[in-house]
DNA sequence: TTGAAAGCGGTACCAA
DNA sequence: TTGGTACCGCTTTCAA
């Protein structure tokens, strides 16, 4: 039925062995014999069984991936990185399986590693303490995270470079005027569970804001559309409403264009928004598109495969990565209001000092009433 | 180092075999043996490897997933339908590998797939004539589509029901009154490719229209923000402009959306938009929210492993299932818009037969362009 | 440079 | 009911 190594052997006239010898190049073989193995396989249509290499050589050549189950389904983020993961695992000639776990399920996790199919385990959306990550420590499972956790250790790690991104997304606006920047980043039991990007970004965006002078307005947001509307509506009551938000909840920044919408705030003119950690084909499909901070998906599941592989052949983990995200301009960024003159009378604003503006508070309407409105 | 179950036979005082039997209740084992054994095991924290169980018993527990690369990557649905399979593989005691595959790589499925890593390979997409599930059947791998190609033979197959998702959303339309319902559906060269959702959603759609005497009113757009707001704009500059639009193009559908909003079409007083085979996630995304008739990609999931494992189990094919999309209502659809009575003049308008009405025509401004008219 | 044989860690069949 | 053992298909010494 299936060709055997030993069937190739027996076409070309040699030792099971040297067949095997011609494909690992473990030891010399030459090239006369080489070309007959050769050519007995491909007369054959032999193709290396993936369960009995692995069994022999220790290294089945497949990697696991590891992600949260439960939360709301991939991020399109998250599923370019998956993606590109399972891509670069297979010009490596590895394979990626894919294991659902939840973030707390240590024993789960630690237990189909321990089956061994997998030569190592890639872990994405670390926590600041991971109790998967310490499970398959302790079991002595290679791992390279996705994230960093408290203290990795020796871990192989690549992540979102959170400090620069931020910084940069304050050095943006803050170029072009805005002095109340304010921060929508994920929910805030985020926080408490450790979550690492909500946590480096909120210290990121402080760090950012106050090496500025600037006062950091920072809402943690439910990761959804009405989390995302409700933490506009909030900034925007408050006394010293921002001019620029910067967004890094992806659900959330579906509600903030929503709202922006509802309230027919015009961006650039009246508000900036940047979506950080993003991609532009998110930010693409709000209306209208937004900047973007483009994390670095694709690059982020090449750099976290081969992390992987290479404290799996070297024994040593490689220095930890940090990605930056690339800004792609969609145009909702612009320059700072400039308070309104005083006789301008048609619309009543409340300049104040520190480029800070108050907006006419417009009361959010559905957009069926907001069309409605007008359109009748 | 690793505990083998050599180790744990004799921490029972049992043989080999003994353990095996316990483990596979493939033979009867006493009650008093079998205690022996599971106390050993758990003493010495045993887990059975996976290679070396694959090896022997000619099955891996591993089930492969294949989907086309380079095509922008996952849709939200797809990213739901590749995770519910994980997680439905692992709840049945497999695990899921991601086999990245351009739809015409044949000959890297099939030598893949020769490695024998997988018992079975699920594949995405599929199209009318597949060379992959071509070449993967004569090399006699065990396949389930999701999808169905033209003639899928005795192949296990779970697929969208097209034909009635496209008899519901024009039934639910018509219902409300519409008899011009256009159908934006995916990019042209799809077709040609013998895409199936393209192609059993576009005779679906044609009839269920002609079935009630409409007019098929179809637009392939490119699967872009930019081919949704052409598609939308063909469909207004049309003489007879739908009151209803029915978009299957995810990408797209962002597209018409941006494009109502340009247009401050009011949904759905001047305009019904219903989302099919889409998922809530993305359609409440939008400004404003979309009905949706949300596609089943989580129990697609699950039946496609299901039917996957029926096969390698029973060795005959479960009968195809069909699975219907499910209406969810976010207020994008409602009544027809009656014809205006002739003495309100103030937006003319040209009723026309059948429930077609000629709207104004608004030419699509910019985003901004459109804030800033009114809030300047 | 090549061949022979001992595992890798299990399953499955056989005899006892 | 149990123990012994022949493989599964390949890698890896070790001699020759």
């Amino acid at each position: 039925m299936v060709v055997t190594m030993q069937d190739v052997a027996r076409r070309a006239g040699v030792a099971l062995s040297t067949v095997s010898a011609t494909l690992t190049s473990a030891r010399p073989v030459s090239a006369a014999t080489r070309a007959r193995v050769v050519a007995a396989m491909d007369e054959l249509g032999y193709t290396r069984n993936a369960l009995a290499r692995g069994l022999a050589s220790r290294r089945s050549r497949v990697l696991a991936l590891t992600y949260p189950v439960g939360t709301s389904g991939l991020s399109r983020t998250s599923a370019e990185f998956v993606l590109s993961a399972a891509q670069v695992a297979q010009e490596r000639g590895y394979q990626l399986v894919l294991w659902p776990f939840g973030v707390a399920d240590e024993a789960g996790i630690v237990e189909v590693a321990g089956q061994g199919l997998a030569d190592g385990v890639l872990v994405m959306e670390v926590h600041l303490d991971d109790v998967r990550v310490r499970g398959l420590r302790a079991a002595g499972v290679p791992v390279a995270l996705i994230g960093r956790t408290a203290d990795d250790g020796p871990l192989p790690t690549v992540d979102v470079d959170f400090e620069a991104t931020l910084r940069d997304a304050v050095a943006h606006l803050a170029a072009l005027g805005h002095r109340g920047i304010a921060f929508v980043n994920h929910a805030a039991h985020r926080v408490a569970e450790g979550h690492g990007p909500t946590v480096r970004a909120a210290a990121a965006y402080e760090r950012a804001m106050t090496d500025r002078g600037l006062a950091p307005v920072q809402v943690f947001a439910d990761e959804s559309v009405a989390g995302g509307r409700a933490a506009l509506a909030g900034l925007l009551a408050a006394d010293e409403a921002p001019t620029a938000v910067i967004t890094m909840n992806e659900d959330a920044t579906f509600g903030v264009a929503a709202e922006l919408a509802a309230r027919r705030i015009a961006v650039p003119r009246e508000l900036s928004v940047l979506a950080v950690v993003s991609s532009p084909a998110v930010s693409g499909q709000t209306v209208p598109p937004l900047t973007t901070l483009h994390a670095p998906g694709a690059q982020l599941g090449r750099a976290g495969v081969d992390a992987l592989l290479a404290l799996l052949d070297t024994g040593t983990p490689p220095p930890p990565a940090l990605l930056p995200c690339r800004l792609v301009d969609c145009g909702s960024t612009g320059p700072v209001p400039a308070p309104e003159p005083a006789l301008a009378g048609a619309h009543p604003q409340t300049p104040t000092r520190d480029g800070h503006r108050r907006p006419r508070r417009r009361p959010a309407r559905t957009h069926t009433e907001e069309l409605d409105e007008e359109d009748v």
